[in-house]
DNA sequence: TTTTGGTGAAACTAAAATGGTTACATCGAG
DNA sequence: CTCGATGTAACCATTTTAGTTTCACCAAAA
């Protein structure tokens, strides 16, 4: 793979300055928080629309949460940018040869492990909410 | 991203292979189990061997394991075959703008909440042996 | 010693994901 | 009505991945 799109990490950004903004705030203002293209900034902020996270004025313009910061975890985010395909982060190959002893059920205990796995890495991150975020980025002003 | 490499899913099917046989694999035999070919498990090979999992018999061919299948862990596998750059799942994007007060902390923020939740992951694939996949492997026949 | 089977590596291809850019229709507030 | 901002679409370049062909090299067995 190489790493996780930071698609992630920029909506965390994002979010994070919706939290602190006292008023919606445009992409373009976010992309130059980001240091990015403000399509860049609207195609995430799409994707947060579409989960719930967030709301946009039409016309007039900018971003708000519809949720409040202690309600959103970082697993909400996480899933609302679709980083991971079909909500599983390890590939299970094959179609393997199923007249190999090995290759007839490796698949299905692998794939138990993996999800395993993936369980408690996500957990973690239902463990965050953007309130914490907001309030240790503060802290370190 | 999408998802992990296959190369993971592929390289544990492959050590299985070799945990459960008695004499070394060729890389077309191990090949026909995982259903791909013989310079993809080849390559896949190279990083084990490079890592010192397994060992490959010059000239005359075959791979076999060079420790006992109770030793290897998911996590060695992982690591072997580099699925993550840099040992770091998550894309800690940004040169965010250093002017904005979120801009400025969100990264090591963001980073140290990311860094706890890949060592939760790393450590649920610690803990599952080769031995214990082959196990698994078995009981289903 | 010659044959044979296998490895390792290079060179290429094709597909997909990612991040980025430009352009533009559309919508609402002032 | 005008202006600012959004939401898309259409591209583009780069990188990763999986796969294939080819070939030099090596060691064991005939």
């Amino acid at each position: 793979m190489k790493k996780i799109s930071s698609r992630f990490s920029v909506a965390v950004h994002i979010l994070s300055l919706l939290a602190l903004s006292p008023s919606p705030c445009t992409s373009e203002f976010i992309a130059e928080s980001v240091k990015t293209n403000p399509v860049i900034i609207r195609r995430i902020i799409g994707k947060l629309k579409k989960a719930g996270l967030v709301n946009v004025r039409p016309g007039a313009g900018g971003a708000y949460l519809t949720k409040e910061k202690d309600e959103i975890t970082l697993l909400d985010v996480y899933r609302a940018v679709e980083v991971v395909e079909e909500d599983e982060l390890f590939h299970h190959h094959e179609n393997p040869n199923p007249k190999c002893p090995v290759g007839a059920n490796i698949e299905s205990v692998f794939r138990s492990k993996m999800l395993q796995a993936q369980m408690v890495l996500e957990r973690e991150l239902a463990n965050v909410t953007l309130g914490q975020m907001v309030t240790e980025i503060s802290e370190k002003n």
